[in-house]
DNA sequence: CCGGGATGTGTACATCTGTACGCATCGCCG
DNA sequence: CGGCGATGCGTACAGATGTACACATCCCGG
């Protein structure tokens, strides 16, 4: 095959390697498969990405910047008249009925850092700039890392079991938790 | 060598296989590994647990009903006393501050139900046993599932970022997020 | 305009893996 | 006590994988 000049190999192949997550797991990933998705010849995904590691790495910054932004969006959104832990179900609720497939990718890739200790950075920062960017809207960092932490256990559990959201139910409950 | 009849084999190649995930992360889980670490031939093990998922399934089989075991015990001592998110808040920080090899591990194989699709029912039943269990304490179950879901969110957020855990910020903090 | 470094390409190789299979050996039930 | 099913054991094989490497080609700065 004739070479061929590609500014945007780089970023195409960490597409791939997201796409490939996204089908296959991260158990899925391989140079082979980024590179059959990505329509690039191996010695191409491993130029650019020397190892596996590297790959996780650049899909998990990826993932993260993306996920980031809509939650700055998100959070600029708001306009304070509500208490905080009903803007965030609205979110979780949101997200939930969203792209499920997304938001699986999402967590896959991040709680990946729990064994990955290249990914363990990328994923506390994630957490503590979720915190910084909640807390211009509680006002102080605890509680915005409390919903945080309540939000994503939110996440899994209904991404797990797969049971409907019911916002007004925990919000009543988790008041009552606190008395 | 010689066949040694051993009537416990299988229930230790379900101990090294969550010794093997502890270690090497369920990515380094092979029937070899698990062999090797049990100390019985390959064919041994693939006997028992046919494929690798038989091999998960049965592991975080037994890593729920440890768990379960432990919540449960957690759950009758409790006396009422202080609001039910203070115990949960207790039991997270517990938790946190004992054997956090052995944490990452269940969270480890609990999170990997997430992609497998063997697993996910054995996540999901976990999930509501322990709602079930906390709705004793709290008397209703969204309530439990609420504090579920943030103990989960805040096992997370410190097994990945190291941050110090602090009870009363948090408690505070998600009070003044209800209000 | 030209040379060196960046980028692209194809291939090779050692290693590990899941899984299958044949045979040995044992426990237990009839 | 005989045999048969459960269990144990070793090996074989095809396929996938990470990684290294040699070589081709191109862009860009001097």
């Amino acid at each position: 095959m004739a070479r061929r000049h590609d500014p945007e190999r780089r970023q195409r192949i960490i597409d791939a390697a997201i796409g490939v997550v996204a089908d296959r797991g991260i158990a899925g990933l391989s140079h082979r498969a980024v590179a059959a998705a990505a329509d690039v010849p191996l010695g191409s995904t491993t130029y650019h990405f020397a190892t596996l590691d590297d790959l996780l790495v650049a899909a998990l910054e990826q993932v993260n910047a993306g996920w980031l932004a809509d939650f700055g969006r998100w959070a600029d959104g708001l306009d304070g008249a509500a208490p905080a832990a009903d803007d965030v179900l609205r979110l979780v609720a949101d997200t939930l009925a969203g792209d499920r497939t997304r938001v699986t990718l999402e967590y896959e890739l991040y709680l990946a850092a729990l064994r990955h200790p290249r990914l363990r950075p990328l994923a506390a920062d994630c957490l503590d700039e979720m915190a910084r960017v909640l807390a211009r809207r509680t006002g102080d960092l605890p509680t915005a890392r409390a919903l945080v932490a309540f939000s994503d256990g939110l996440m899994l559990q209904h991404l797990l079991t797969g049971r409907p959201f019911e916002p007004e139910a925990l919000r009543d409950g988790l008041t009552a938790a606190l008395v």
